[in-house]
DNA sequence: ATAAATGCAAAGGTTTTGCAATATG
DNA sequence: CATATTGCAAAACCTTTGCATTTAT
């Protein structure tokens, strides 16, 4: 199931259960979004939008994706990191990222060396490399999440 | 292994294998994110070489990681997008991403949904979920490489 | 000698913010 | 009615770029 159409009411429903405010704007955003197969960026949104909603402004775009994303009812493509960071170590090796203070740790792992590219790829295009890391809450910040 | 400590000597054979020059700065560039488990960013990288080399600017580094992540002899940490998309489908699927043209294709995958925490996590902290994405070139870019 | 790398400063692009006005539950 | 959301504009932020100078091969 991709590529919804929904209407007002189904829409104030789900804001209902993300407990969320239903206003025009935001039905407008969802539904570009659950209307697309492109994961598009907010830029696309606002523009597709603009159209048929000259007054949105292209802040309220940016807010309500967030706050979909916050509230659970849409999730962000690739989680990415806030700014790029490197590496030096080129062993295979994975990455544990926490997402309170951004640490990241290296781990090894047999069983995520071994996962390989799904043949569903095979229709889509040609497979250069499968990324798998684990997002989590590291030790340190669990603790002083207890004080 | 991990965190090391290299000479100049060794740098130069690793700037030689990947057809780069050796410079001074770029030693320094790569010293600090090789003696170092923080995968840094340019700013932690820039900060803590200027207390050595106060002349080393900022840009500099940057285009040095740029660089050595080009000739594959460091590598970036969580390759992310370069702005931030959404995807309003919730049910388990996964991505496909082309590198070329950026387009992102869902594709499901029973094997892929069952991927789960390895326990090397437990020691580093408390998993929320795992992560996996194919990278690599669509159709669409496969066939216009072609041309 | 030639081509590449550096430093400087300025620009680029995306995302966020404060605030007054407005709309929602 | 109280509170959250919007629109506007400006700011913040990370990253990239052009150019003259210096450096490595």
């Amino acid at each position: 199931m991709h590529k919804r159409k929904i209407g007002f009411a189904e829409f104030a429903g789900i804001c209902r259960n993300h407990g969320l405010k239903s206003t025009q704007q935001r039905f407008e955003i969802y539904s570009e979004l659950i209307g697309s197969t492109e994961h598009p960026d907010a830029e696309s949104v606002y523009t597709a939008i603009r159209k048929r909603m000259p007054s949105l402004s292209f802040d309220t775009v940016y807010r309500a994706m967030r706050t979909f994303e916050e509230k659970g009812a849409i999730s962000r493509v690739s989680p990415g990191l806030e700014r790029t960071r490197y590496d030096a170590n080129m062993e295979p090796h994975h990455h544990f990222i926490c997402g309170k203070c951004g640490t990241i740790k290296d781990f090894y792992s047999e069983e995520f060396n071994r996962i390989s590219t799904p043949m569903e790829i095979d229709e889509l295009g040609k497979a250069e490399y499968v990324h798998v890391e684990v997002r989590g809450l590291c030790n340190k910040c669990r603790k002083s999440k207890l004080t």
